[in-house]
Formats: structure tokens, sequence, C-alpha cells
DNA sequence: GTCGAGAACGATAACCATTATCAATAATAA
DNA sequence: TTATTATTGATAATGGTTATCGTTCTCGAC
């Protein structure tokens, strides 16, 4: 159904070519860097309609919206407080609870979004050597 | 450590002598309602300090952030696409799973967000009686 | 009690991510 | 070809939040 015009080709192509979690502003720095110069507002058009085709998924993460390839299963996140990386997880037994609960609540569950904020072991690592003087 | 000045102190007992998730525009109207005209930057600095403080706790919820009492116990949130209704929801399956998760990553949690979306049962109710003719 | 430093306040400007507007262009259908 | 419709890009507008700044409040030192 969705048309796929060149410049909604080439931010398929760009997220689909990554493993990153894209905001629209970063998104367009890279595109316009690999020579495509596509307007800002055509971007958050493409990104909407792409995430409404189920060809790219979107997790919110606090202020801004990010997207990422759809072509992965689902998963959740670990976000570092720290530096900003994140890690993806995927647990069948929270998935399971999840349902579980909802169906206890006769809550017609449709989707959810799971993040684990602390500090990555990259960020432990280095914090510990910076403490030992 | 905090400061309870009037102004904090309204927005606190607003906050706690309800079940709401609130945000700061509704919290402003409903003090302005309740005859304490805070101006907005106020409200928005209170909300910051007092959840500092641990006085009250926040979930970021898609565009905005919502505080609630911080008196009860951690707890999740099933959100209605709907009617937007926010029920409330603990489950120690899915919280030790994630200090599983956490661990198995050797990521040190600090905090987590469980948001489960869908269509709440009282929605679910009026979509029914809505279909048949 | 007076003084002064620092905290908090309120009005408002600024910020930032996102969406709306609109004229120009491209694609599609008749 | 011509009419219709969708898409684009520049830019304005929106909405939530934070920054700025002059004023007011608080409170301990004197
Ligand atoms: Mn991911
Ligand atoms: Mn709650
Ligand atoms: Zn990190
Ligand atoms: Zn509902």
């Amino acid at each position: 159904m969705i048309k796929l015009t060149a410049q909604r080709q080439a931010i398929l192509d760009m997220i689909n070519q990554s493993n990153q979690h894209w905001d629209a502003e970063l998104l367009a720095r890279a595109l316009s860097d690999a020579g495509h110069s596509i307007g800002i507002a055509t971007i958050y058009r493409g990104l909407t309609a792409l995430e409404k085709a189920g060809l790219i998924q979107a997790i919110h993460l606090g202020d801004k919206k990010r997207y990422e390839r759809s072509d992965k299963a689902h998963h959740d996140h670990l976000v570092c407080r720290s530096c900003g990386s994140i890690e993806e997880f995927f647990d069948e037994h929270i998935e399971q609870r999840q349902r579980h609960v909802a169906s206890q609540y006769r809550f017609q569950m449709d989707g959810h979004q799971l993040l684990i904020f602390g500090i990555c072991q990259q960020c432990l690592k280095l914090s510990m050597k910076g403490e030992q003087s």
C-alpha cells in the first residue's frame, strides 16, 4: 500500500543497513552525508509512513522517537544513563507474564515497551578506572 | 534537603490527595481552580525538585511527563489507547526477570519503565455495544 | 532589627522535537 | 493530454519543557 519513493527508499535503506536506533535528525545528517539531501519534513513523514507499513519499528526514548529495522524479532532495551548506548534483549518469561497481567485486567494488549535504565558494562569499567587514583 | 515552599506544598498536596497521573498543565489548572495560582515555570521546577527529593514519582508517557504519589509501592502501567486511562499493576516475576536480564548483561540497573498498551475493559465494552446495530 | 547572600518565584523568551501549511512538482488515472 | 491525487521541501506553527532575568522571599550573621 505504501509508495516507496526515492526518499523513502533512501531512509529505509539507511535504517536497514545498520543496527542503530535512529532519530529523525541523526538520520537527516547521515542521509545528507551519503548524498541524499532530503527535507526534514519528508524524513518525519517518511518515518511515520514506513512505520505504519511495518517496514521499520519505533521506540519512544524520553523526548525523542527512535527507529530501527523491523526485520529483527521483537526485543526490549537496556539504556545506559551514562553514554546513551542501547543494548537489546528478549525474555520470553517477561513477555508471557505481560500477557498474563493483561488478561487478568481484561485488557486487550496490542503492544508494550520495556526500558531498563542503568549503567552499561563499559561505563562501569571506565568509572572503576577513574575511581582508583 | 528540599525546601517545601507554599507552592511546592500545594503541588505535593494536590498529587498526594489523588490517584491521578498528573502532567504539569493539568496540575496548573487544578491548582488554579483550587485557589492557588502558581506560575507554570514554578510548577515545572517544583515537580522536578519534588521528584528528585523522592516525594513524587514520574513516568514518561509518549510526549509528556506525568507525576503521581510516591507513597505507593512500585508498579507499572496499562495504558488505554482509546480513552487514555491508566491502570496500575505489579508483577514480581517481571521484576525478578528484569534483574536477571540486567545481571546477564553486566548492566547495573537503577530503574525501569514498562508500559503495556492496548484497549481497556471499559472501552472494549463500549466498542461491542457500538458494533451491534 | 538590619543586612546581605542565596533560593525561589513569575513572566516571558528560548528551545527542540514534531506537525501543519502551502506552493511547486511528480505520479497516476481518465 | 488532461485532470486528479500524492509527495516534496521550505518554513511557520505547535506543544512541552527549560533558560533568563528582574523581583521577592528566607534566614542566618551581625
Ligand atoms: Mn532495538
Ligand atoms: Mn501509577
Ligand atoms: Zn554506557
Ligand atoms: Zn479505555
